[in-house]
DNA sequence: GTCTATAATTAGATAGAC
DNA sequence: GTCTATCTAATTATAGAC
């Protein structure tokens, strides 16, 4: 039995079309399953493509994966305002708001990076030592540089500075990564009045009023 | 081929000593990979137990699941200083921190809890329902009453009470659900001093200076 | 490049011997 | 209550026709 929706078979459409389809499935399932729940099948079902496109349009499940991540980090990056620049004492305040106000907006509409690492981060493997080795570090880095001339400026509440990243993470995103769950409770995360409101706060858990 | 550890069998050990090793492997094993991603044969093989036991003893994954959830409330209610109680405006802030500190606590000393709801709340379903449904809205009005007590007395920092929530639990908690990730990057999520920073971290960043 | 067919493995659940 | 065996269904990956 075919893969894609029944009736007349699928004509080739171009492979950067295919890869395109299958890589926005992919997100959205390994978001939602985690990478150990989620299905080739149902990723290619979603796609309008066959099971064994995954395999040739990319050389595993492990692949797609990574090229899903990388799609989400080029999009955070999008919408991040150069948050890697060098900052001096006068404009760290403001480069470390824009900064989170960057990540809760992505976080809040683009919640799959948020989700797909979340489920990553909850026990060692090869896809988060892959991760951190190529992507945390150098952004933990940036951030806690930030935030030590914040703490020297007098700016930075009173967070410790290893864990100011992890901190910062979530109280940013899993208002988002489990939207589901506050939905339930009769709260519309991604409302943009929220978001704002969210933005806000989290600013202001982290910066001394001025 | 026999599940548990090969060798002589396994002799009759008692149903409570089963059930118990059964929820205390499956805890691990939902935690690490998710509902979806879990195998019940790994977790019998943890447990030296069969497979085939789990649906004796639970009617099926979904139940052991339950069970393994209820029994880290459990213990979390156990950690947590009578977090629902009623409290005036005297005593909000002290009531306040001491529930922050017991969740900082518990999420380092069995981040399980936090990591199993991450999975979850990142899709709807039925074990989100239940969850809601049956243990988070009373924990979540609950701390909302609180905040509003601690917004009137002006100990509360800028932050919105349709977010606090999920901002609060985290910033409690992804350092230590995602401790993995943390650990990668060269830190120690779960030293006592760690733990302690992190708790008045968190303090800090909901509760105004006095 | 697409699609079918299939290999090799594993999943959860159940029936029945002991 | 434990354990073996088995059923049905689903998994990823691959080989080969078109």
């Amino acid at each position: 039995m075919a893969t894609p929706s029944a009736g007349r078979s699928r004509v080739n459409r171009g492979s950067e079309h295919v890869r395109e389809r299958l890589i926005e499935a992919a997100i959205g399932e390994f978001a939602a399953h985690g990478f150990e729940g989620s299905s080739g099948r149902r990723i290619a079902t979603t796609a309008e493509a066959h099971q064994s496109q995954i395999n040739y349009h990319f050389s595993s499940k492990d692949d797609l994966w990574k090229a899903s991540v990388e799609r989400l980090l080029a999009e955070l990056d999008a919408q991040l305002v150069d948050p890697l620049a060098e900052v001096d004492g006068a404009d760290a305040r403001a480069t470390f708001a824009a900064t989170v106000r960057g990540l809760v907006e992505f976080a809040a509409r683009r919640p799959e990076l948020n989700r797909i690492m979340m489920h990553e981060g909850a026990a060692p493997g090869d896809r988060l030592a892959w991760f951190v080795d190529t992507h945390t570090r150098t952004r933990h880095e940036a951030l806690v540089a930030l935030w030590d001339v914040l703490v020297a400026s007098g700016d930075a509440a009173a967070v410790d500075r290893d864990a100011v990243y992890h901190s910062l993470i979530g109280a940013a995103s899993l208002f988002y990564a489990n939207a589901p769950e506050a939905e339930l409770l009769g709260i519309e995360p991604t409302r943009q009045a929220m978001i704002d409101r969210h933005a806000a706060s989290v600013v202001a858990m982290f910066l001394n009023p001025r």
